[in-house]
DNA sequence: GCTTAGGTTTTG
């Protein structure tokens, strides 16, 4: 009996032996004997069943004292447990997070995670003859006090263990469906609409699914209650599905919900989080379950099913769009009967200025008014019709995903009072239009999601940030705002540049400039005549800060080839024992070449530490192969076999893909060897931390150019490297990613220097130059110069001036 | 208790 569910919540007495007393967490400690001791805590973490041995489990769960005074520390509350071989099982099954959890019959032992945890310097062991009870909310009624709360734990408990005969489910691919059959089926969310109202007296629910049959199955769920419907965040999640009806319609095949149905739904991404979504409160999940679950993402992520951008960041909002938007909800009031204003915002800054629009504050739920930095964040949100009801229930703080919202830009009318930010400015207003086409919608996302956890991050970030700004000195003010235009012909001259150095010293001429001694700043007003490379993105660098060499970045032709290359090669190879290994095949394609295997391992280690998503090697995939799942996981490194085990790729490919961001390391300084990465110690598991596990010098990406500078006086070549993505107020890495990012810098550049012919003048920029000295090619010393401290400011409002004198 | 919707963009 080693996983007991009880399904009815009867008060922490109650729950467990009544011959074993319960003993705090905080009171825990090593060497001493807890056989007759119970604790009971929380599951505020559950982690993946993870093979030891075929048939051999082991899981990890953190268990939090839920009744603990709301000061405690996490170390005295929160404790590991570690469960062994059927108990790992057994809870893996029929314990979710939220669960209350009484354990008994465990041993002491150190946390090994407790310097990066923070939790409890010891864990729990259980294994044997360990015991876990569990409870859960009540069903609804018949009214609980009817029984005494003893007997009630008696009549209702049910045992969820290995010695339970559970019912075996039999799931049949989408195209053997059969009309008037009742089935349960596994597949893959190719499109969704959330539980809507529908005309009678349920919420109904759209779905169409695929799975490696290739088939794709629209679904309706019908019932009363939405939080029976399943939770799909978005498209690439994955469903299963029990007691569906096969049935026609407009000559093809669906499937309806049936008396007793159930639905589950998964995260879509390989190796991501395999705790089930569901209301259910007792629900069968075995080992073939996780192993279809995996399969399915496997499969759907080859296909390219997963979406590219599940949903988009204010940042990158383009206007006239439909998009999806996860955010956190700050404030909301009613504008009229069919229409809603919700204030949210992700802690990022939509480059277009956003419609204000001004309600009564006497109606408006939430703060009125907010720090302008954050205010320019926010974008309203105007909900119209069906949706407003799901609107009015969202509460302040809220974590949302929109679905379909759409940008729109400019001279929309809005009902309200709209502020004088009127029309001609080119600002955008976001709609969620009435109906459900196109799976418009709000979802609530729940706190544990990763998408939420992304968007605390962003957030808090974006707050720490916010902090930071009155910490600008006074004098640092003066010499930013105050620097007085300095005009060579006595009329104010409006500035393309900020500078941000704490030089007190006043501009000079050019050809004062050149006179002077080398290894000092200046100060110069000067316009750019011309620059280097024409092509942009040829400014773009890899650089190792190590052995100070700078390279191309290389081009993606050669890195497909690179891959190519690796993956035609299938030779026998061992992977390494930390790591947990898979394989998908690749089927032949229309071309005829033959059949490939895309092998993925994962660590162990990050696996037993729930992290499995956020970092995988990949073997046999093409470039556009690996880009594409790139999507779906925070690293990526590819590998090859190489001398029957694992390697790194060529170093003149990424040897790391983060998202659309890709990684290179130093040939020259770089010992690449395959390690395992460990999360121990580390926040987040970024380029840095990998490259380190991996013996990989990290290149860093940069920008490099040369500009022409002149003035009345003289012309004078500078470079513009070290504070190049301040010059821009972009970061290289984001230019070597964002296709936007790169075009802001063309735009920049252009606006400096207009092509020849054309209306716009050459602004005027105020720039602070160093001087140094550096060996040129042929080892002859020379002065350079390098501009520093200077942002672009206003490269597209600049007004044009007259040429100088 | 046996209906609801049946993807496919508001018209603010």
């Amino acid at each position: 009996m080693p996983v007991v569910v009880l399904t009815k919540r009867a008060g922490p007495s109650t729950l467990g032996p009544a011959h074993l007393s319960r003993i705090p967490i905080s009171l825990i400690k090593m060497n001493n004997e807890y056989s007759n001791k119970t604790v009971e805590g929380r599951v505020i973490h559950k982690g993946p069943l993870v093979s030891l041995q075929p048939g051999n489990y082991i899981l990890k769960a953190v268990i939090q004292e839920h009744d603990s005074p709301p000061n405690a520390s996490s170390e005295d509350t929160s404790i590991n447990i570690v469960l062994l071989g059927p108990l790992a099982t057994d809870f893996s099954s029929a314990v979710n997070q939220g669960d209350v959890v009484v354990a008994s019959g465990f041993t002491v032992g150190k946390s090994p995670t407790f310097r990066k945890d923070k939790l409890h310097r010891c864990n729990l062991l259980l294994s044997g003859d360990a015991c876990v009870y569990v409870s859960r909310p009540p069903p609804p009624p018949p009214d609980p006090t009817s029984l005494p709360a003893m007997k009630r734990s008696t009549v209702l408990s049910t045992e969820v263990s290995r010695s339970t005969k559970t019912t075996k489910y039999t799931y049949v691919r989408l195209n053997d469906l059969k009309v008037g059959s009742v089935v349960n089926v596994y597949g893959v969310v190719v499109f969704f609409k959330q539980p809507f109202r529908s005309r009678g007296t349920d919420f109904c629910s759209s779905l169409k699914i695929t799975d490696q049959s290739n088939q794709k199955i629209s679904c309706t769920i019908f019932c009363d209650k939405v939080d029976s419907h399943p939770k799909i965040f978005q498209i690439g999640d994955i469903v299963r599905m029990h007691r569906f009806k096969a049935q026609f319609f407009k000559d093809t095949i669906m499937l309806v919900n049936t008396f007793g149905f159930s639905v589950m739904a998964f995260d879509g991404a390989v190796g991501g989080a395999m705790e089930p979504r569901t209301s259910s409160r007792t629900y069968h999940f075995d080992q073939d379950d996780q192993r279809a679950v995996e399969e399915l993402r496997l499969w759907a992520a080859n296909q390219g099913l997963l979406p590219l951008v599940p949903t988009t960041p204010l940042s990158a909002v383009q206007p006239k769009t439909y998009f999806n938007l996860t955010c956190q909800l700050l404030a909301k009031a009613p504008v009229d009967s069919t229409c809603t204003l919700l204030r949210v915002w992700d802690g990022t800054r939509c480059p277009r200025s956003l419609l204000k629009v001004i309600v009564e504050p006497n109606v408006t739920e939430g703060p009125s008014s907010l720090s302008s930095a954050k205010e320019n964040l926010i974008a309203n949100v105007l909900v119209y019709d069906n949706h407003v009801e799901f609107a009015r229930q969202l509460k302040l703080g809220a974590f949302l995903r929109i679905y379909n919202l759409r940008a729109i830009p400019g001279s929309s009318k809005v009902p309200g009072l709209t502020s004088s930010q009127s029309e001609e400015v080119d600002h955008l207003a976001f709609h969620l239009h009435g109906g459900t086409a196109y799976g418009r919608g709000i979802r609530l996302l729940p706190e544990n999601s990763p998408d939420v956890q992304e968007l605390k991050r962003v957030i808090e970030a974006f707050e720490e940030d916010e902090d930071k700004v009155p910490e600008l000195n006074d004098s640092e003010m003066l010499d930013v705002w105050c620097t007085p235009p300095e005009s060579l012909d006595g009329d104010t001259v409006t500035c393309s540049t900020e500078r941000s150095c704490s030089h007190n010293i006043q501009p000079v001429t050019l050809s004062e400039l050149k006179r002077s001694e080398p290894g000092r700043d200046h100060h110069v007003r000067v316009q750019l005549r011309s620059y280097e490379p024409l092509r942009l993105h040829q400014a773009l660098k890899l650089y190792c800060s190590k052995c100070e060499t700078m390279q191309d970045v290389p081009d993606d032709e050669l890195v497909a080839e690179l891959f190519s290359e690796a993956s035609r090669y299938s030779g026998p190879c061992t992977p390494p024992q930390w790591a947990l290994s898979g394989q998908v095949s690749v089927p032949r394609d229309s071309l005829g070449t033959p059949d490939r295997t895309l092998h993925v391992h994962l660590s162990t280690q990050l696996m037993s530490e729930g992290k499995s998503k956020e970092l995988i090697f990949l073997m046999g995939a093409t470039l556009e192969e690996t880009c594409r799942l790139a999507d779906g996981y925070q690293n990526i490194v590819p590998v090859r076999p190489s001398g029957g085990h694992l390697a790194l790729l060529d170093l003149s490919a990424p040897f790391l893909f983060r998202g659309r961001k890709r990684y290179y390391g130093c040939k020259q300084c770089s010992e690449a060897a395959l390690t395992e990465v460990s999360a121990e110690g580390v926040q987040v598991i970024d380029e840095k931390v990998i490259a380190e596990a991996l013996g990989v010098q990290l290149l860093q990406f940069v920008l490099l150019m040369k500009l022409k500078l002149q003035d009345a006086t003289d012309t004078l070549d500078v470079f513009l490297w070290r504070d190049a993505e301040l010059f821009f107020n972009v970061s290289a890495e984001d230019v070597a990613a964002d296709q936007e990012a790169q075009s802001s810098i063309c735009h920049t550049v252009e606006s400096l220097c207009p092509a020849e012919g054309s209306t716009g003048g050459r602004p005027w920029l105020d720039l602070c130059l160093t001087t140094y000295q550096a060996e040129d090619d042929q080892g002859q010393i020379q002065t350079c110069y390098q501009i520093c401290h200077t942002t672009i400011t206003t490269p597209s409002s600049t007004r044009p001036d007259p040429e100088p004198a």
